[in-house]
DNA sequence: AATATTTGTAATGTAAATTGTTACAGATTA
DNA sequence: TAATCTGTAACAATTTACATTACAAATATT
């Protein structure tokens, strides 16, 4: 199993403009800190304003929240990025022999423990919100502030 | 996100084994079940036998549970066929300034919270054992028997 | 209105992962 | 010894992910 790094990346920029709403963060300046290429972060913009998460601007770079933080979870950037669909997540083998009992009767027997597993990663995400991760990461920054590492 | 095939592959063939323990399941008869090719279900067999999952024999093909169905889980046969280390699931975006704020710290910050996914899906498929699938794999036989859809 | 800036997106290239296939050595049973 | 099957290596084909270039469309500033 493996999630494509764009979710991190969203989760990144997701995170720099709720965590410096005063700063500009256009594609160049999101790619600068997130170390890929600008074209990486407007698709991955254009996702999450597809999910209605993000409101971007054309022209002068005004990337906001489309809604508050505390209402924003990793579950809704995951989805943003990523398909919940669980048979997208969970990849069958195909071409099951129709004539054996196992073979016939396989997907239906593990799309219910698929769709469960699902479930409890969406519940996991779910709990954690945008602002949860801005205070996590303020708190970082000052941990680090008070043992003089912030300049170093 | 996306799990290969091997893992409804290797539930199969687990299965297969489980439900008909009379039945002679090699490689071959395995492959036409599942519809893909015996080499494909070979390397299957040996990463379930590298998880003390499977014990298979050459020469005669008897391939036998290790432990009981009821000792083994979905999430044993997930890991003997995926990676269970959450930086091989949740995949990092590389390359992050390490000057800016948000970009030295999003992986520190980020990753506790892939672990608890990751521990979610575990809980999840730990709950379902190989013993568990068999009833519901007998239970539905035995529902499309009464009905008499058994043979077509 | 003209210009500069930035997003949106298409097209293309490249690398990595997945799956399929052939071939054959090694182990086991009869 | 012969037949059968697993274990693996080698390689091709396919798919997916990521990077990059290029340019149209939208917006704000002057």
């Amino acid at each position: 199993m493996r999630v494509s790094t764009q979710f991190s990346i969203a989760v990144h920029v997701m995170l720099m403009i709720a965590g410096f709403p005063d700063e500009k963060i256009t594609s160049e300046v999101a790619a600068e800190s997130a170390g890929c290429n600008p074209v990486i972060i407007r698709n991955v913009f254009a996702k999450l304003k597809n999910a209605n998460l993000l409101i971007t601007k054309s022209g002068k770079g005004k990337t906001t929240l489309a809604r508050p933080d505390t209402e924003i979870t990793l579950w809704d950037i995951y989805c943003a990025v990523e398909s919940e669909e669980t048979e997208e997540i969970f990849k069958f083998h195909q071409n099951t022999s129709q004539t054996c009992m196992v073979g016939s009767n396989i997907h239906s027997l593990l799309a219910p423990h698929f769709d469960s597993a699902v479930a409890a990663l969406k519940a996991d995400f779910s709990k954690v919100t945008l602002a949860d991760l801005k205070e996590e990461l303020y708190d970082t920054i000052r941990s680090k502030a008070s043992e003089g590492e912030v300049f170093g």
